[in-house]
DNA sequence: TTGAAAGCGCTAACAT
DNA sequence: ATGTTAGCGCTTTCAA
């Protein structure tokens, strides 16, 4: 059926290791024969067969990326950045949703290895199972985790700044005078969920105003949310002059349901998100938010998975890349 | 280093086959033996090697996915209905982007066939170029068309509607008494860019109603597009009461624009979008579009392609899904 | 510069 | 019910 080595080597009458080391390129061969070996090859529409080649030299060109969703609009730049950099040097990505399932995450794993993947890119999902961690540390492969923190392995993150950001904006709206201020923090089984929220606990305490359980609203991350939570305290007249949330997906369901509730936004209520995914500037108003390199944060977990991979003894260091605050339409800006 | 099958073999002292069998839930092994065999493989820490196992019995468990951009809304939904129905199904996903290049879009293939994947499922660049409609052709193994048609492999495609529903929305504006209606259309790579294009013609035509020129504008399908041509139009003095987008990237830029010309939407201008992606109803106003069911697209793609896969003799079939319009916010709704 | 032989880890065919 | 053997297509010794 498909052409292979032999098949070369019998058509041209060398032997199969020498085809064999024309196209891959070796050197010490005569520029003839390989231009003979190439030309066949061609003619006889050779395809490699990367398992065999892998299986033979315990090479793989494949990442194994784990994402929780991946059609969330953040994960799916971090994605598109893993992607286009793997592609750039040669390397593929299988790609593998969690579903927030930490069984579903160590089964993926699992898999990869079953896959003999040349490394392992991952958004865990953030709870503190030994046991995950610890399959983690007992991978043979090299591996980078993207945005969130596992601990006791921080040297593998690439992370972003949270807290400095979220606590500079919050400092920012009670220096313009707001003491209720509403958060809306994401899911618990993200790191960076918790370190945002202390951003905003800490700016807080650091301006020495109280804090109200009434202010915190949990959600995980989605812009129905926003719009209900909103609602919900609208509802029962809890009042408030900002509210800042854990991403700009919260936001927008927030902006919706001050709008139809007739509040202006930033006149009556200022709104934050974070993340800056694409959609925020062209929302009505644009949305004030805290922009995160998605895209360059899935290329350099890539760059530096592929630097373990070429140089397995390279040591780990945990990356931060930084964050900018951007300012727009959802809040007052003269001051700044 | 890693455990193989001989080390299980050896230290159970069955024989490396029976093994093999036990592991792969062979039938013909003997209650005690298999689990013998098993709490062996658990203890030892045993993880399967899948390319010797693919490369034994040519069977694989990857499907490769060509997409043009996976952290395209639109694309991720779909990428994401792939997953999750490649993964109910014990099959796993290597994706990777054309970046509108017809010879990435080439070498995705051969890297696949390299691969060894069990099947494609591709969201392929809309240019007739014959080697490339002939590399499909020649494919050995099963392929899926999502969203798209390539000429001559029709039935190899899971469609949606684009052209009923796309003339319906004209003809419900026309109705209303709009004449002077912008179209934005969308990439001239995309089948469905023409499909809809045609169903806002045809409206027109059906109607007895003149089409200008200047109404059609051409965009890429992003959504600066959408805010640029707008404010274009709109300092060129065109008259216009209606903006029909070939997606609701493009309408959310047109929103923006018409907002910040104090143009009132719906009453000064009704906009309509299409796709209906996650964040299109909770803009303000929310957007009238068309749902297109994406991540049900990825989901039947998948299940057809593994249908193919386990009977490579059955005959491949065109299905198309329905698309539905809703009219949120955008649009004056009185008569429906 | 080229060739012959061994073997990666697994499964399928055949034997017992 | 279990074992023996061959071989998937390739690359890596080692030899010439």
């Amino acid at each position: 059926m498909s052409i292979i080595l032999k098949d070369i080597a019998e058509a041209t009458g060398f032997s199969l290791n020498t085809v064999s080391r024309v196209l891959r390129g070796d050197k010490k061969i005569s520029t003839k024969t390989s231009e003979i070996i190439k030309s066949k090859a061609d003619e006889l529409g050779y395809i490699p067969n990367a398992l065999a080649s892998s299986m033979r030299n315990s090479k793989s060109k494949i990442i194994g990326v784990i994402s929780v969703d991946s059609s969330n609009t953040f994960f799916s730049s971090v994605i598109k950045g893993i992607e286009y950099c793997a592609s750039k040097n040669g390397y593929h990505i299988l790609l593998a949703n969690t579903e927030e399932s930490t069984t579903k995450e160590a089964e993926l794993i699992r898999m990869f290895l079953t896959h003999k993947v040349a490394g392992i890119i991952s958004i865990p999902i953030f709870d503190n199972c030994p046991q995950r961690i610890q399959m983690y540390k007992n991978l043979p492969i090299p591996y980078i985790f993207i945005g969130r923190f596992v601990e006791g392995l921080k040297n593998h993150s690439i992370l972003h700044d949270d807290y400095l950001s979220q606590k500079e904006i919050v400092c920012n709206l009670i220096q313009k005078g707001h003491k209720k201020i509403i958060y809306i923090s994401g899911p618990d089984n993200a790191s960076n969920s918790h370190i945002r929220k202390k951003g905003f606990i800490d700016a807080f305490n650091e301006n020495g105003i109280k804090l109200q359980n009434e202010y915190f609203l949990n959600s995980t991350g989605h812009i129905e949310e926003g719009y209900s939570l909103i609602n919900r305290v609208l509802h029962l007249g809890l009042e408030f002059s900002a509210v800042v949330c854990f991403n700009d997906l919260i936001a927008m369901g927030v902006l919706k349901s001050l709008y139809e509730n007739s509040l202006k936004v930033p006149k009556d209520i200022e709104v934050l998100g974070f993340d800056n995914i694409y959609s925020s500037q062209f929302l009505q108003p644009s949305l004030s938010t805290v922009d995160v390199p998605k895209f360059r944060l899935g290329n350099i977990a890539m760059e530096e998975l592929i630097k373990h991979i070429k140089n397995p003894s390279l040591e780990y260091k945990s990356i931060e890349i930084n964050t900018r605050i951007i300012y727009r339409e959802t809040t007052n800006n003269n001051n700044n």
